[in-house]
This record gives structure tokens, sequence and C-alpha cells, in this order.
DNA sequence: GATCGCCTGTAAACCGTTTTAGTAAATCGG
DNA sequence: CCGATTTACTAAAACGGTTTACAGGCGATC
């Protein structure tokens, strides 16, 4: 019933326990006829190292943790979580290492970080002040930040996201939005603070918007999901001020106002503009095509995994600088079309 | 530098270790005083248990393995694996859990799995004669299979591939199709074998076209990612023989053949027809919307989960019926169009 | 022929927890 | 006031590996 232990296969061998171990980890220590026999021994008695306790006794346990702020039957909604964990993936591959996810246990981040036995950390859109940081650094365990501030302490991967938020407000100011609404990213732990990243986008939004002239847009938060999107389509003001453009903060929740805007009654783009960001790759295909702007996130996790493979290393890393982000344009805007709204503009 | 121990704490605050332990274990074992100077003791140094000891020790390491037969760095281009992820993690948060990714290391799935400190597994896709599960059972860890052959040892969740397949087949015959192309999935590890849905699903497709009396469809291995979809595409027949109707075993897949025809001129449904399978949420939104054979992914993964977690408590567990699959009829399929095409059919 | 070094193999310490078995002091019933 | 519980705490033994330090045998070297 209860799993075979090293020193099973040692008494069974006839030989010392430090002998299996070595026929398994330093082969060339150990004489030809022994060698053959203690593994042919654990093979029969179908031996395999616990886990937890070669973890315990080598100090390293081959799994780095992804540190998600978010439930996790609710954060692969999105697939950006996917596409991280692509690039993630190659470098883990590549060092033999297997990856833990590690949401919140009973809403503690805290809590899941202490019970989970990985080498090191990659952690998503924490804000430089979560409690969940301190906690990383009393371990003193290596970490990798993406979508955070980075700190002389932990380096930090990020893209240019005011860059591409301002393009993408530039876009629907060129072509003559002047009604424009944002749907916000929601906070992602605290009640209180915006992820770093929803703050950069909105910087880059606003500061298109506000040196073109252009009335304040109206913004409302919604959640990452399609199903959060339609609602904010919902509650966005109808009639005279209806907005011609938003900008959404994800893919996932623009083409949930392009959809509800649809069944609505309305087309897009003709009777409204819609840009996400990311560009995740179901973004191509949607009715129709979304116009958003590009991330390369799985560049990022490769990076993120490679900065930190690094610093399991002992070797100290910096952050790199931010990737950059490109406006793909599809088909989801168009020149305003409603002339009457357009005259309010200047 | 280095983590701060139980013993530490224990002579910082004057008390034995296994004071310390109680502090955080079994407080009530602990007059009041003692209790809150040990506290007090641990939080001003900073003091977490080290995860690997903890699990050596306690027998469990609060994680749950999922064992992937593919690479990371592919897998997710597939939403599959994160709709699965969300029902095990529905289940995960209810029982203080975390999940465990585990994919092949160079190539092996059996020292990945050796190599993983888990509590149990759930196995993807694995065919009944896997090694894997060889291993899986030396070890004598509870483990869950989805998608494979249920056996004695372990209890499996399944859909009904075969009905899905065979409603998807039906939906083209009564649409008049008589030329068709299947595009198989590939197989998982092995080169020789197919992974047991393959094999289910191609039996259903198989059987409603047989019972029809119509000709053997043509059938290619593609992959799950929409640029397989694509490849599979171009490499069906052009010409006299060119099928009107596709049936996926993805929807990835099916969205690549979408994409390729139209980029080849053809129009979807018009000039072909196309079902894909699993309905992913991304098919709902794609240009024409997909029609697709639904299976509960969400609810398939909440039902490996819940089996687990019985099975680690040591009750034994039976494999539940499968789960049923039912065809959504979207706008990717239409009656064929060319007559010239038809009176080849009977 | 003694010395050196290499080749095999072992005993014991160590990794950092939890848990079992037990002890001394305090409390209790009678 | 005495034996039986209860309370508060501890020493030591797991848990299952790896690693360090060392020992015996044997051929080569001088």
């Amino acid at each position: 019933m209860s799993r075979v232990t090293i020193a099973e296969v040692a008494s069974a061998a006839g030989v010392s326990k430090t002998a299996v171990s070595f026929a398994f980890n330093s082969p060339e220590r150990l004489g030809q006829a022994t060698l053959e026999r203690v593994l042919g021994v654990a093979q029969d008695l179908g031996y395999t190292p616990h886990p937890a306790a070669r973890a315990l006794s080598m100090r390293r346990s081959g799994t780095i943790g992804v540190l998600i702020p978010q439930r996790l039957s609710t954060v692969f909604a999105n697939p950006f979580l996917g596409e991280l964990i692509q690039g993630l993936g190659e470098l883990c591959e590549e060092h033999d290492l297997t990856l833990l996810l590690v949401p919140p246990l009973n809403g503690s981040l805290e809590g899941a970080i202490r019970q989970a036995s990985v080498d090191g950390f990659i952690s998503l859109g924490l804000s430089p002040d979560d409690s969940a940081l301190a906690v990383l650094d009393r371990i003193g365990i290596p970490t990798v930040l993406i979508d955070s501030e980075g700190s002389p302490a932990h380096p930090a991967v990020n893209v240019d996201d005011a860059g591409g938020a301002r393009a993408a407000a530039g876009h629907l100011l060129e072509l003559g939005h002047r009604q424009l609404a944002i749907l916000v990213l929601p906070p992602a732990r605290s009640q209180v603070h915006s992820t770093p990243t929803a703050v950069r986008r909105l910087a880059g939004y606003r500061a298109a918007i506000t040196e073109a002239g252009v009335p304040a847009p109206h913004s409302v938060i919604a959640g990452i999901s399609v199903a959060a999107g339609a609602r904010a389509f919902d509650s966005l003001p109808k009639g005279k001020h209806r907005p011609t453009g938003v900008l959404a903060m994800s893919d996932m929740a623009a083409i949930g106002v392009v959809t509800a805007a649809q069944a609505s009654g309305l087309l897009v783009p003709d009777d409204l503009s819609v840009v996400g960001f990311d560009d995740v790759p179901a973004s191509a295909w949607t009715n129709p095509p979304l116009t958003t702007v590009r991330q390369p996130i799985v560049e990022k996790g490769r990076m993120a995994a490679r900065l930190l493979i690094q610093s399991m290393k002992g070797k100290s890393v910096e952050s790199p600088a931010p990737l950059s982000t490109r406006l793909i344009v599809r088909s989801s805007t168009a020149p305003v079309r409603n002339l009457d709204l357009r005259i309010n503009g200047r």
C-alpha cells in the first residue's frame, strides 16, 4: 500500500541507502556490478524517490510558481493567462521545470505563497504596496514581477501600456470621435488600488483625449470577461450623450460590448467604434475583426521566465526596458457617422 | 540570507520546537501567554514553515497535478485546457488546493510524474496503454482520468464523444452534403495510438456516414491550433472532389479551416460547411458563428476534481456516466449548394 | 616493501517540519 | 491531604531522501 522507500531498496539489494542514492544521482561512483543490481532491484520494487523528501534535502523543488491575483475559476476566461503560460512554458521545458498555479486561498495570497513549494515566483499584476510582496521578501525567494512597478529588490517585465493606450485613443480621435467611453480594468485584489497596468493605460487614454481638447470620457469599470463587457455596454449613456467610440482595456471586454451593441441593433463599426487591448488571437476572427493594441504576451512570459531562471541561479538581474505595443487596425473602428454628434466637437 | 527555521524561532522565544509548531497548528494546546509570545517572535523573525518539510512530515502537499500530454508552449493555444482549469479551480478553491501543471519533461511524462510533489493527479487524454499510467499505479497515488478509458483502478470522466460526432455528421448529411472531410486529432504522445477521444469521435462520424450510404470521407490529421486547421484546409482535394462539408474535431481547427477557406475566396457556409467540436466560448463570436458540438468542459473539470478529492480522502469512487454532448447549430453550415456535386450522391 | 592514491562502498549527519510519548506541575474530588 | 486528572510543555522519533567524511582493498610507484 505505502510507497517504496530508499531504505527498502537498499536492504533488498544488500547495500546502503547511499549506494541506492548514488545509483540514481552519481552512477559513476558505483561499480558496474552493484550499479546494475541496485537499478534492477529498484525497478522491480517500483521505487520512486519521494519528491518532497528530495526537495527538502536538495533545497530545490524544480517548480516555479505563478502568483495569480484572481480566482482560478475566472482568470482563464481571458486568454491572456493562457498565452503568458505559453511563454513561460517554453523556458520551463528547457530547464525541466514545472509550473505551479498559485491563486489566493480563501482570499489570501499570502497564505497561498507560504504553502507553495517552489524555487521562484512570477507574480502577475500586483500593486507595489500589496502585502503579498512583503511576504515574498521575507522568504527571500527569487521573484519576477509582471505588469507591476519594478523595485530594486525585484525586476519587473512590462509593456508600454501608456503608449499603446495613447495610440488607441488617438486613432478614435482621428476618426472624428468626440464622445468616448473607457472600460476600466477592475482592481486586482484590494478594493482601493487599481493595478499598475490599469493606471498606465488610463493615463494614456486621458492624455491623448485632453491634448485633443475633447470632453472628458465616460468611464465604467468592467471585468475581463465578455459578459462583463456586455454589462458595461448596457450601463453606457443612451440617446444624445451616447458614446460613439469605446476604449476597452481588454479584448474580451471589447468583444462583450461589440456583441451587446449588435444585440441592441447597433452596427459595429458604423454606429459604434470599439478598440480592445492585448490582441489575443481570437481578436482576429471576431465579427467584425477587432481593432486593438497588440502587446507581446508570449514574449512577456518568455522574458519573465528567463529573468527568474537567471535569478534562481544567483545572478542579479535588472528590469528590462518595457516591451513595445502597437495599434492593430482591423474593422471594429470607422469614422464617426452621425453628423449632429460631430458638430458638438470642435 | 537563509530562511528562518522553526528551531530559531524556538530558541528566540525560549521554548521547544514543538511549542512553536503547536502555536500554529494546535493553538489550544498552549497557554495564552506563551502562545502570544511565540506568535510574536515568529512574526518578528518573519518565520514561514518550509513547504517541502511540511509536506514530507504531513504526507500531504496541498496540490494536485494536472498531467498534460503536450508541451506547455502549445497546449494553451486551445482554450480547452483553460476552460477545464476553470472547473478544476472551483473545487481547488473550496479545498485550499493549488494546481501543478505537469507536462512531459524532455519528452518523458514519467519523469515529470516522479518529480511532482502532489496529492493526486488528473490526467488528460492518456491512452489506456500509456506507460505513464503504469508509473501512477506503482506510486499508488490517487488519479482521475479525463478523456481516457476508465479502468477498475482509476475512475474516468468522459463525454459522449461518439454521440456528438454522430450528430455533427448527421447534420451535414441532412443538409445534403455527400463529399465530406474529417480533421482528425493528432495522437497525443505515442506515434502509434490515437487518443481515446479521437477514436470515439472518428467512430461516430464514420458510423453516421456509412449508415447514410455515402462515400468514405477524406480524412487528414490536424493539430488543435488554428494554423494547423488552415494547413489542413490547404491539403484538402480541390476541384471536382472538393469536399463540401468538413467535420473538425476541435473548434480551433475548424476556425482555421474557415479562415483559410475565406482567404482562398470560398464563402462559408455557402461554398463550404464546417462544424467544430467542443464549443469553446470563442466559437460564438467568429465570423460566421461556428456550428459545433458542445461538451460541458467546465463541468468535466469540476467533476474530475470532485472525484479526485473524494479519492484523496480514501473513499473509493466509480467512473460516472459520460456527460452528454449537444449539437449547436450556428451559421457555419448550410445546405449544399452546388447541384452538380449533389448528383454524385444518391 | 612501505607509501601513495584510486576505486567502492558505508555510517552518520543533515534538510525542517510534525507527532508521539512522556513528564512535571497544577487542579480536582473525596 | 492523597491519588487521579488535567494542563502546559518537551525530548526524541519519525518523514525519506542527499551529502559529507571516512574506511578498506588493491595496484602502481619509488
